[in-house]
DNA sequence: CTTGAACCTCTAGTTGCTATAGACATTAGG
DNA sequence: CCTAATGTCTATAGCAACTAGAGGTTCAAG
């Protein structure tokens, strides 16, 4: 059985966000020592190891936890697994599609910097008017996660 | 002079967020009808464009305040403003880079998918064991802004 | 003059943690 | 065995950048 500490440096995650874990329903409620401290089998191990790796794929923990209920259920078909993956995948492209968008504005931008005064700064103008954009970054406000 | 409803639509900017905007001090204190209603002159709507066009280009909220001040120096040296816009590129940049490492990893998970059960599910499979990686998305669990 | 849309303030929620405070538990060294 | 240094506990608040809701006022049209 492991601490919460040793746990957290041999799964990559720090020790608040296993206990946020845990206070979310992602890890069972942990056995508890005598002193009351937090203690892990091998099971939570994976299981956290599990999390980590699909927080480090972008997945929300909404989708892990998806995720989780269906890894447990051996039997099952995957389709449902797959569909959160190309959820996922597509979230991903999207969010690359966009950012090549504002890395193309941006180099315009920058490149259009002459290192005079800011009142004949490309970026400011730009910036101030839409209208000098090439590329359509468009309507799409909100920042995109991950 | 616009009324907040009138500015927002002009601006593409949602109302809760102009008040917020102005609750952070993004945007001046407005000034008030006799029905304590806010009411905007062109110069706010010219602000609150740039605003929102460099949070299109992905420019947290911090960075702005700062184009915005700087804006407002048009004789100084516009060598800021460019260090913001070539951070803020060089911030991209690296997402995008995070991000088409993710999506390969997880085009590989979707491919060697057969569409069996879960218990032979490669989406699971690679998500329980890090070593089946073959990209190394490594130990950058942070979930990057935008 | 009444209705309904738009406005007001204030609070709380979102996501995925991280940080802080103050108190108990454990462990290593002397 | 005692002490000091970690490690752990709970609970709360904060981050970005908004969004949503409650409950109340004001405005413009018919």
């Amino acid at each position: 059985m492991l601490t919460i500490g040793k746990l957290g440096a041999a799964a990559g995650v720090k020790v608040p966000t296993i206990r946020y874990y845990e206070q979310i329903g992602l890890l069972p409620d942990a056995e508890r020592s005598t002193g009351n401290q937090r203690l892990y089998s091998r099971a939570v191990q994976d299981r956290l190891a599990f999390i980590r790796h699909a927080r480090e794929l972008g997945f929300p923990l909404d989708a892990i936890r998806d995720l989780l209920g269906l890894s447990d259920r051996p039997d099952q078909s995957c389709a449902e697994v797959d569909a959160i993956a190309r959820a996922q995948l597509i979230a991903v492209e999207g969010r690359i599609a966009r950012l090549q968008a504002l890395k193309a504005e941006l180099e315009r931008m920058v490149q259009g910097c002459t290192g005079g005064t800011v009142s004949d700064c490309r970026v400011i103008e730009v910036l101030t008017d839409h209208g000098l954009c090439a590329v359509d970054h468009g309507k799409d406000l909100p920042g995109f996660p991950e």
